[in-house]
DNA sequence: GTAATTTGACCCGT
DNA sequence: ACGGGTCAAATTAC
């Protein structure tokens, strides 16, 4: 049941082209009213124009991961060969055998609870992924979105360069919140992060970040000027040294913040997270802009613009949830290049 | 002194 | 057996 009938999957694909089409041709078209605004001697409405195309470049950037996604299963009949980790076949159960409840693995380090039996899953929460661009190498902090994180854990990825930093929400014991994220640098671009959230944030936090947000999705670019930017609470940075190399103070790596572009994603693996009932409602991934702005999570991230150097690009890991969801994105404001156009998704 | 990070070891799924 | 995810003691920073 969860591996997916190939056919609705290439029929997803199809959904996605012909919406990525259509995209295009609104890019197209608003390159075209631009330009005969800028001609007609306006000059104020160039903000929202680029706030404009920045909106239907995202789409465009969002529905090419999606339909990658969507072509890498249908093509080779099986999830998972993404760049992105594929999610599990959530197989309905809510309950995680270690994470859910035992904290103490010290204790019940032993086998997760023969008793529970019916525990499949290391993990059977929401999960979505972002990827985070960030402006140089040492801008790591950008990477934070608003929210504290603590990190538990990295660990040394078969075939990645770098290594994978484990986070999860520093209210998790406090709160219960079970939010967590991974974050790992790609290997062809060290600019590039691929960020991995698992499970909507429950505590204070989460929800003081997100007020009125329900939407499951949402996308964002969020920019942090380098002068402008004020860091509260660093939230955790992680290494980005080279797997072999030695460990790095991180002090160097959360220093610097400047500018990025983070995207937000998009699809999530378990179908309750819909339901605006459950705390999974309140999934984010990097929020829409402002969230962050006035201290309530962890770091103030203004949105900017004027980004000449970042890119974006948000991936989907779901490609059988999207179907299913509202996928809206309540883009706000940012600048940055568009991606190039899409290979041939055949 | 407290909190966060690092890191080796353990656990679990494939 | 292997690789990824998590834990927790030790270390470091504030």
């Amino acid at each position: 049941m969860e591996g997916g009938v190939p056919e609705e999957k290439c029929a997803l694909v199809a959904e996605l082209v012909q919406v990525l089409e259509m995209a295009r041709q609104l890019e197209t078209h608003m390159a075209v009213v631009v330009q005969q605004q800028q001609q007609g001697g306006g000059g104020a409405g160039g903000g929202a124009d680029q706030r404009y195309r920045a909106l239907v470049s995202t789409m465009r950037a969002s529905i090419d991961r999606a339909v990658h996604m969507a072509v890498s299963c249908c093509a080779e009949g099986r999830p998972g060969t993404g760049q992105l980790p594929e999610s599990p076949p959530s197989g309905g159960d809510g309950s995680s055998p270690r994470s859910g409840g035992s904290d103490h693995a010290g204790e019940l380090r032993g086998r997760g609870n023969a008793a529970a039996g019916q525990c499949k899953k290391r993990k059977t929460l929401p999960k979505w992924s972002t990827q985070v661009r960030v402006s140089a190498v040492q801008d790591v902090s950008p990477l934070d979105d608003g929210l504290s994180w603590r990190k538990y854990g990295q660990k040394d990825i078969l075939g990645a360069k770098y290594p994978r930093s484990y986070f999860r929400c520093t209210h998790r014991h406090t709160q219960s919140c079970q939010a967590s994220k991974q974050v790992q640098r790609t290997d062809g671009d060290p600019l590039l992060f691929d960020v991995v959230y698992h499970g909507a944030h429950t505590c204070a936090q989460g929800a003081a970040a997100h007020p009125s947000n329900q939407q499951p999705a949402v996308q964002e670019q969020t920019t942090s000027p380098s002068p402008g930017f004020e860091a509260g609470t660093a939230v955790l940075p992680f290494s980005l040294r080279p797997a072999s190399n030695k460990p790095t103070t991180g002090a160097d790596a959360a220093a610097t913040s400047s500018r990025f572009v983070t995207t937000g994603c998009v699809s999530v693996t378990a179908s309750p997270f819909l339901s605006p009932a459950t705390p999974e409602s309140q999934l984010v991934s990097s929020s829409s802009s402002g969230y962050a702005v006035g201290g309530g999570g962890g770091v103030a991230m203004a949105g900017v613009r004027n980004v000449p150097d970042v890119e974006l690009a948000s991936t989907t890991n779901s490609p059988m949830a999207m179907g299913e969801m509202d996928f809206m994105f309540p883009l706000d404001a940012a600048d940055f290049l568009e991606l190039g156009n899409p290979a041939s998704y055949f």
